[in-house]
DNA sequence: ATGACATATCAATAACTATTGAGATATTGA
DNA sequence: TCAATATCTCAATAGTTATTGATATGTCAT
């Protein structure tokens, strides 16, 4: 991730509709969702507006497509948006990690929606996807 | 965090000279720096344009400032920063934490630049400071 | 109080972005 | 091939945002 690339994702989840659809394809998973069921989700968007900011998305890197019979799939990018976040907060204590630790331990929240034990090593460290 | 304010935050990193700024003051630690050394840092820019950028970022809630003699410092906002993260990412597996582990595990580099132990555990989780 | 320094505010202009509606492209089944 | 479905592309318009230069506010030392 360089600058450049973060300041399109940025731009690109500046977006009400943009953000919303993001969010809505990281809950969904890998096998993602396809343009129409998301337009629907938007509130029953055009299917042009539903394109617009999709292809905009993509262009981002936040999300992949992959056609499947008549219609598109869409999913999240996971790498690009973890990539982003790391972009952003690198170096965010050049040195003293008491300063910057409890920012950062409270984003291990994101992958266990109502876990009682805090463990963080709760799966194997493979790269199973892309 | 909610919608608006990561609307708002994600419009406030949008923007080059912003995005700049708040990973100078991310770097920059809880100390922050004053607005003449940041517009100085941001290619000399003039204090319009830095004073606009600054107060946009916290409007954002992205930095906190206080003042200081005559200069105003500026320093970044690492709550807010964790809550944008975990409210992009939160239920990114939605029951299947070995679908995004890599993703967020990714994420544990962003305050060890050249560390050996990969131990989270390394400091006290208390909130001293803003 | 005065002059110097640091930063914020204001108004005008230029550049960018989202939405709409119409039409085009691609896929499937009869 | 034809009709139906799903999605994308295009052009025009409306709304938003960044930059500039001038001016105002707040702080300090003399």
């Amino acid at each position: 991730m360089n600058e450049p690339q973060a300041l399109t994702a940025f731009a690109a989840l500046s977006q009400e509709t943009r953000l919303r659809i993001v969010r809505l394809l990281v809950r969904a998973g890998p096998e993602g969702l396809p343009a129409g069921a998301i337009g629907a989700a938007m509130g029953g968007a055009s299917s042009s507006r539903t394109s617009f900011h999709l292809s905009h998305l993509e262009q981002a890197g936040l999300v992949c497509s992959r056609r499947e019979g008549r219609s598109i799939i869409y999913s999240a990018a996971l790498p690009t948006l973890s990539g982003l976040i790391a972009f952003l907060m690198k170096d965010c204590c050049n040195g003293h990690p008491d300063v910057c630790a409890p920012a950062v331990s409270a984003l291990s929240c994101v992958c266990e929606p109502e876990s009682e034990s805090s463990n963080t090593e709760s799966a194997k460290t493979e790269d199973t996807h892309a």
